[in-house]
DNA sequence: CCGGATCCCGGCCGATACTG
DNA sequence: CAGTATCGGCCGGGATCCGG
């Protein structure tokens, strides 16, 4: 069977959802949620540098596109957990990929900068 | 081996690196550069709704980085042909995958999406 | 003490028009 | 054909405040 979407096409929906991967910090929270379910505290204490406002906000939109899962507990002091559904977990295998490549081609992409200054 | 770079950590050089990926365009210009060379014309004309100005930052950054090669010829009409470093191929399989994963999973997201209009 | 919401700013993104 | 120039808007992001 033939491709259904293409993320060339302008009008095509796909390119909503490669949006949102896009966003800055989406392949954070999901490679962060890898492990299993994590709070909101933990979090933004794992994922360092990230600020409250958009850690809610990339929470927000991974809920709302199917991808996480908030659990609110209702105790004091107040407990929520977020945690990757099955769509989720399925898009953290190529992002945990690109992570990967991200950690291991450092080196290269300095090179390249380098070579950029030696050369203007 | 370990690991040497940690894309968590708020001051590792990862961080620099998995920036440049996610910004806006650079997946679909990766990705349509799959196929081997293509001028500025035939990648604005592929990547429909990129503007002249983002395509030409966009590459400008990513053979900044190393990941494509811009190739000038000397003739009239002038002809400019941009394509994948190797390390850039290197890339483009992490980088497919996750085109892939949007194109195969825009019903589920959608789903999603009215699932939240439903209950909200 | 946890899990946010609000205010405000700067930079990236994008549309349109123009040039060697 | 292969880009610049210019302007505007929106979104990402930091600092601060709030409810339970």
């Amino acid at each position: 069977m033939g491709k259904a979407y293409n993320v060339m096409a302008a009008t095509c929906p796909s390119r909503t959802v490669l949006h949102r991967i896009g966003a800055r910090w989406t392949v954070f929270v999901v490679n962060a949620l890898e492990g299993g379910p994590m709070r909101f505290t933990e979090l933004k204490a794992h994922i360092q540098g990230i600020t409250p406002k958009v850690l809610t906000e990339t929470l927000r939109a991974l809920e709302h596109d199917g991808l996480i899962q908030r659990t609110s507990y209702d105790e004091s002091p107040p407990r929520v957990e977020y945690e990757l559904t099955e769509l989720g977990r399925s898009l953290l295998v190529p992002l945990s990929a690109v992570r990967a490549w991200a950690e291991e081609h450092v080196p290269d992409i300095q090179a390249a900068h380098a070579a950029h200054v030696e050369k203007p």
